[in-house]
DNA sequence: AGCCTATATGCAATCGCTCCCACTTGCCAA
DNA sequence: TTGGCAAGTGGGAGCGATTGCATATAGGCT
């Protein structure tokens, strides 16, 4: 069942039938009629690589990602997904599963499907790959990459505001003691989110005790673990800020675990608000990095990209994403209150 | 840059170079060795549109789910796709959110891919769509469908075990005013659950009072205000069972809003054991579906249908699925406990 | 020397579609 | 009448790979 048993049955050419399929062209509405009547009637549907191949476009956007398992990425691939369909683009996502090794094969595997577009959202990175995809000159978007090189774009989230708000929220409660549980050391985000935390924290003249900063992995388990260390600390902190939520919800079960509470006895921040802060217990004060808005803002980088900067209306967006950080925002719950003294 | 450049570079013909790629046949070391080269020198890579029109198999699984912000699906997409990399397939996804329409959408772009086969993971259904699949020949796989019509499989889940378990649990902690919050009607596999639930309470020679019957929509709001409804009653129920894991962890939101708490007052039973029920607080007694069975079950049922029954292992690994249905079984954590009377 | 086989490689048709170009037809102006 | 133009359609090359078949070469055997 191919093009030509359709244009057999429409008594026309395969052109005629590809016209009416592709809509462009100009075709008879009687004839283009007898084509849809044809299509309908062998339930013909067009074969994607056929077409990939003699237009040369793949209309396919790829989406590298670590884990689709972290509750951090669902959002940003629905987004993400939404607006490639929206915009007559599929999208392919590829998991690196937190491995340099395996993102090779995920970059070689979006090039053989001839991507037009790639968007990075991990932090682990195969520089090899990002060549290859450079010197196809194939656009690329990348999640808060430092240094900014030629020929592709950034999409950077502004960790300090959020930072800031959370510690103006956890001094202005009256907290003194603040510990700090970082993500793990080898992901460059949670680097980042760490060192501007403790940066907005100098720079408000607060400095934070040694003893007191400690990491996790960015999963439940971790925050878990580096909680129970920090209660061993005799005076132990009254407040704890997490480089992520998932962190956050391991140490509040390690508070309740060792008989406290949260936020009678310890209060604590999160990162990222995942869905899950929102209904956990008790609810999570957290600082809100909206997917919605990475994901928008990568995939209408790599769409302009694309489409030539001479389109209307996506050019609007396009530049209003490109302007601007993605922010930050802290959502005050229940999880944060003033120290019982 | 296409396999010519490829074969111009290492003075042979493009034939050997696709021997040489795909590995099979028999090409001199040496010229191997070559073609090799010049694959690194140019940073050649194939082109897969062109090879899945030549070759006539596209090596790809199609996956239909709801949406991909639903808990319950990351962890079935993750195994999914690592079983399909480990056999040398693709698998590609396409999100319902939960409309028919959708759905034919959805099963439309598959059968433009040349899926091989396509596993049917959600409840709502396209019948349309269902016979576009069927006549083509494509293996289908579905999870629950009542009916099992030829050439389709089946997984399906024994959500009575769970059930089962979960209600001995709760009678034999003493519990008397049970409640079930079930999912949105019309919602297949909710009804399905909530029907099971109410048989098994049944032979059990149990009965629910009717007013104890209630549901929600499977997320977190839905069991809020279940909850809240359930709360107003008078006696209130000291046990809830609920249809799934978001259900309950709204539910208990609810219950800790009231005042009260979980498992002292009233205790609360889930379904599914998203990863986020065991870092609840309190953790969640739950019945665990593995997703990952269903995953396995469900590629291995399409990947066995694509590649003959011919084979050893394969066969063995897919009888074995086939033979049982996807065992469920309570998780005892600490949402529940005795009724203090 | 002549023949045969096994091994290694090349030629070219093919997959299903798109799109350039050429062609037909009908209409209007010159 | 004729030329020109626009609208509608068809022919067929080409996209980049695979693969059956033909061919070339080397070595072994009689």
């Amino acid at each position: 069942m191919n093009i030509r048993d359709v244009a057999k049955k429409a008594k026309v050419s395969t052109a005629t039938v590809s016209r009416v399929m592709s809509g462009v062209n100009i075709v008879k509405p009687e004839t283009a009629e007898r084509v849809r009547k044809a299509i309908n009637a062998l339930s013909y549907v067009p074969n994607l690589s056929a077409r990939t191949l003699s237009k040369g476009r793949s209309h396919l956007f790829g989406v590298v990602i670590s884990d689709i398992t972290n509750p951090f990425f669902p959002d940003l691939i629905y987004t993400f997904n939404e607006l490639a369909e929206q915009h007559k683009y599929r999208a392919v996502f590829a998991n690196t599963n937190y491995s340099p090794a395996r993102m090779e094969l995920c970059i070689h595997s979006l090039l053989e499907q001839k991507v037009e577009g790639i968007a990075i959202m991990t932090s682990e990175m195969s520089p090899n790959s990002i060549l290859m995809i450079a010197e196809r000159g194939i656009p690329m978007v990348f999640l808060n990459e430092p240094g900014p090189q030629k020929n592709l774009t950034n999409v950077v989230v502004d960790y300090k505001s959020g930072m800031e708000q959370a510690i103006d929220h956890i001094v202005g409660l009256g907290h003194k003691r603040i510990a700090f549980i970082g993500g793990p050391q080898d992901l460059r985000s949670a680097v980042l989110r760490q060192s501007i935390f403790l940066k907005a924290l100098k720079e408000k003249g607060i400095k934070l005790d040694k003893r007191r900063l400690t990491s996790g992995n960015h999963r439940v388990d971790g925050g878990y673990a580096a909680m129970q260390r920090l209660l061993e600390q005799n005076p132990r902190p009254t407040a704890v800020m997490t480089s992520n939520d998932l962190t956050a919800i391991g140490a509040i079960s390690a508070i309740y675990e060792a008989g406290l509470q949260v936020p009678r006895d310890i209060s604590v921040v999160g990162f990222d608000d995942i869905e899950m802060s929102r209904a956990y217990n008790p609810a999570l004060t957290t600082v809100r990095l909206s997917r919605v808005d990475i994901a928008t803002r990568a995939f209408f980088s790599l769409y302009d990209a694309c489409n030539g900067a001479g389109t209307t209306v996506s050019k609007r967006k396009v530049k209003g994403a490109a302007d601007k950080m993605v922010p930050t925002q802290l959502i005050l719950r229940k999880s944060t209150a003033a120290p019982t003294s």
